[in-house]
DNA sequence: CGCTATTTTAAACAGGTGTTTAAACTAGTT
DNA sequence: AACTAGTTTAAACACCTGTTTAAAATAGCG
């Protein structure tokens, strides 16, 4: 395996669980196996491994996302909300085929892209893949018309948090939950429970918003 | 104002923004006009420092998150989803009166203790301030007993990702929905938002949880 | 005042950070 | 075999990290 593939591996599984700020380059190399100097020589920077790393995921996610969602909103049938969520279920999933456990680390580094590195991750996500953003936001517009714009923005950053958070902390919360209720479960399983949630939660009624009472 | 509260003061705000690993201890003390030696003679540590930013807003949060959610269970009617969340409100926004921008720096820090430090955070937070999690969990069983307990607890922890996630990158959010919508809205606007969202998730119907089918 | 206990201060500590350098090594090509 | 371009290597760079030290300053009290 080439040394900057044997970078990005090393790179992908510490980041995920230590975060970007809490990794560092000689962590990175010595998990790798590889030269110190051989980051900067390849990706030039920190901050550049950091893009590479999450790149690599969007560019296998990306286009089979805008599919899956381009196949629904062209469908005769007025999709579900249920059924928009359910489009992320094979492309996500499908990243464990290209790398083991490719789904978890991808939501997990997500969720650290958000927090960490006051948010110039967001940055670079929104801006190089924002057909993912678009795409998502008419397939529920289709889906729910009378949700404004605006509504329709807070509910899908409310739907992001809830995923890449879960995810992010999907391991322990695993734990816990086969510790207290002894029922075994995986990533697949988290994701089947949480598209109910967040599909009703984008499904909620519109209510009008009024100065908050604290009687 | 005592040294120990300048620095806790100082650190509120810098940890909520910048994360834990993030700020270090000579930004928080001259942020605070303090030796930097001052941190550690008063609280021994930078991660017992961490603990007492939150506990001082635990302590002031857990006993009216506790009295509002059990008022809720000991009334007759039997309360709704959307008022069980609401019962947050009062308990979050209070804490603005104790200390300025109090609710949004304590949300944004939760956010951060659940990603930051590898859990170390939600370990304190658990350990110390176990009520919170029972109450909500009573509260939430009465307002939908079907709900089996597995159910519950994983989408309480959805809507603790919701929550906190939303506001850890509340400011950027508000920013971005200010410029495309040209709609002012604070805080307190946001939360009137994501509570019809979590109420919904909370209260999906129940699917029965099968394979995933991948067709 | 003088004594004590608490607090503040500047300096140093040992170790970690991302990055750069220049020399060594490894193919590939003529 | 000799030259070249690409890669790897160990060492050093300058800077930042949390923590500790011992001296200086301050406050409280008899």
């Amino acid at each position: 395996m080439s040394t900057k593939n044997k970078i990005l591996d090393a790179a992908d599984v510490l980041f995920a669980n230590k975060g970007f700020n809490g990794t560092s380059l000689r962590e990175i190399t010595s998990q790798a196996n590889v030269n110190l100097a051989a980051v900067n020589y390849h990706f030039g920077s920190k901050k550049e491994l950091i893009k590479a790393v999450m790149s690599r995921y969007m560019d296998e996610l990306s286009p089979r996302l805008e599919s899956a969602l381009s196949l629904l909103c062209q469908a005769e049938r007025k999709p579900t909300l249920h059924e928009v969520f359910s489009a992320f279920i094979e492309p996500l999933l499908h990243l464990n085929e290209f790398k083991e456990n490719g789904t978890s680390t991808f939501l997990q580094l997500l969720g650290r892209g958000y927090t960490d590195s006051q948010g110039f991750l967001r940055w670079f996500l929104t801006t190089q893949y924002p057909n993912v953003f678009t795409n998502f936001t008419k397939a529920v517009n289709i889906a729910y018309p009378e949700l404004s714009a605006e509504e329709i923005f807070w509910r899908l950053h409310f739907t992001m948090g809830t995923i890449v958070f879960t995810m992010s902390s999907s391991e322990a919360l695993i734990d816990i939950a086969q510790n207290d209720f002894d029922n075994k479960l995986d990533i697949a399983g988290v994701i089947e429970r949480v598209i109910p949630y967040v599909a009703a939660g984008v499904g909620a009624p519109i209510t009008k918003i009024e100065p908050l009472s604290l009687g």
